[in-house]
DNA sequence: TTGTACGCGTTATCAT
DNA sequence: ATGATAACGCGTACAA
């Protein structure tokens, strides 16, 4: 290992000298900094990022932390902060939080020994108590996910999405709409899609139908069953999650129903899964990738709080049509 | 920040003391350790990472490297890894190899001035120039890629997974059964896959009948294509990924023909791209997130070196069937 | 069993 | 413009 010191020998400077010159600063001839750089070359050095970070507090690693590191959704955000991290220079540490959030209080103390730049929060929002463990120094943001009562966070406008989904199946000419909601505790974004769905079933004079998933695919059969039970005729199906909605589409397949001519499907989010069916899902496009790149600028320039709403954008593929008459 | 010297003082004993106790060390009386005990709660003393890492010349972090962040398989090997690196309390630091390995140098450097533990590399090999970068005193992992010559890796033994694949579907009756390889440049796993297809062919006395794809989605449908273009009454297509697979199953559907009961199809991987298309895909499975969790126990110990084959199996779900008469 | 003293690589500060 | 020095927080010989 090259230190330092080792090149302000070799450059016959003091090791202050070489410091300033490898991180681009003032106070030095020509001449020296060119003796410097020829050091550095010759011995290989290379900024040692420990010792660097005890002396100045900070490490350029952000902490990003997802429900599962195998969802489609947390993917899609993953490779957008992966992204701009590596652009920036930055590191990404990776954390699974569990589904109660278990492990998060671990992975919170590890980020604050590692003096990290900031931390990502995917589809969770920051508590009091997570916000402690965290210090005061750490900026956190979510993503995906808004509580924009809250600390920063980047995501779409979830209400008025489904609110425009629900008005998109409806301008289509469907009456009978399902919803197959979301896990009812998650209230930042269960909610909010579920008010935006029934708000535009009101304003049109339709009655709404709902029935909860987890929005993962093995709750999209069962909630199927659900809303078909409560009515038999619908005409449309709209998951909140690209999951539930391709297990709508294999279920109604089972059951002899075509998609789109017998019931048409809506899914959301836009993930990957949407492709996998046949025919492809219709959904609810978040830009997901996008969100992340944002989420890591917005660590990096500290000051810039505050939720960002970002544009959500309803894409049709072959799992929707009007209704057969 | 509590320091080391703070709980010192606090339980009237030296830093040494204290390193001592709080890394379970020898050396201390049963007083003593309570004392400290009672005092690293009280002041909610937490070790710096960083000062440790600096003077020990390792870090907790195991330094994971994929293809994409995002696709199916390395989401499963992921999952693993975490998991096992959070039981041994390490933190995982992520990257993005890019399609040719172009970000991979930036990385090996970073974990390198990390001081990581260990490298991870999913669907990639190292080369003697990366070795070089890493310096001699980190240990590399290969997942899900089989280099039997070099270094330690897990994965499973791909020329017999495929073999028995193609085993299967010949004991299930099929006569004319289509490879949908993987990219030609993939020497490590498609060219064993295709080799153990090739093998049980020329046993059964088949004629082999290959297309290549990329392993991704988008190839599936072209793959299909160049397959019956060559024979057009297969009744089986054996696609050595899940996406091509899944993309087989949607276009033998798109084109009116029936899986299974017209065309078989079988996958590899068993990702949960597997259980998205409908009939859910039959598949050879890899135990990916074990292979996570086993490539992190080898590098904790690191004199485990030497590739470990891990078992495969094949998974019957329902896009496979007899051939219909 | 316990404490002292030093080193790890960098950078801020102050002096020159 | 440059150098000397003192932190940063920890771990560990070595001494007591």
């Amino acid at each position: 290992m090259t230190t330092i010191r080792d090149v302000a020998k070799d450059a016959g400077v003091s090791a202050a000298t070489v410091s300033r010159v490898v991180n681009g600063l003032l106070g030095y001839s020509e001449e020296t900094r060119q003796r410097v750089e020829e050091a550095v070359l010759r011995l290989n050095y290379e900024t040692d990022f420990m010792a660097r970070g005890l002396k100045t507090r900070q490490t350029s690693v952000i902490g990003l932390l997802a429900p599962m590191v195998s969802d489609a959704l947390a993917s899609e955000v993953m490779r957008g902060v992966e992204e701009a991290a590596r652009e920036h220079g930055y590191a990404v540490m990776l954390g699974r939080t569990g589904s109660q959030s278990v492990f998060i209080d671990g992975y919170l103390r590890t980020l604050r020994t590692y003096r990290a730049a900031g931390v990502i929060l995917i589809s969770a929002v920051i508590t009091q108590e997570m916000r402690q463990l965290l210090g005061p120094n750490i900026p956190v943001i979510s993503v995906a996910i808004s509580d924009r009562s809250g600390p920063p966070s980047v995501s779409i406008d979830d209400e008025r999405a489904a609110y425009d989904a629900t008005r998109h199946l409806l301008s289509l000419g469907h009456q009978r709409i399902g919803l197959l909601a979301g896990d009812p505790t998650s209230i930042y974004v269960a909610h909010p899609r579920q008010r935006g769905y029934e708000r535009a079933m009101s304003e049109a004079g339709r009655t709404p139908v709902v029935a909860h998933g987890t929005f993962f695919y093995d709750s999209g059969a069962p909630g199927l069953d659900d809303l078909l039970r409560q009515e038999p005729n619908l005409t449309a199906v709209f998951a909140v999650s690209d999951e539930m909605a391709a297990a709508v589409v294999n279920e109604l397949q089972e059951r002899g129903r075509r998609v789109p001519d017998d019931v048409s499907v809506l899914g959301f989010d836009n993930t990957s899964t949407s492709q996998h069916v046949h025919p492809p899902l219709s959904t609810v496009a978040q830009p997901l990738e996008d969100m992340g790149k944002t989420a890591v600028n917005k660590i990096l320039r500290a000051r810039d709080l505050g939720p960002r709403i970002m544009p959500h954008s309803i894409i049709s593929r072959g799992s929707t049509s009007p209704p057969h008459q």
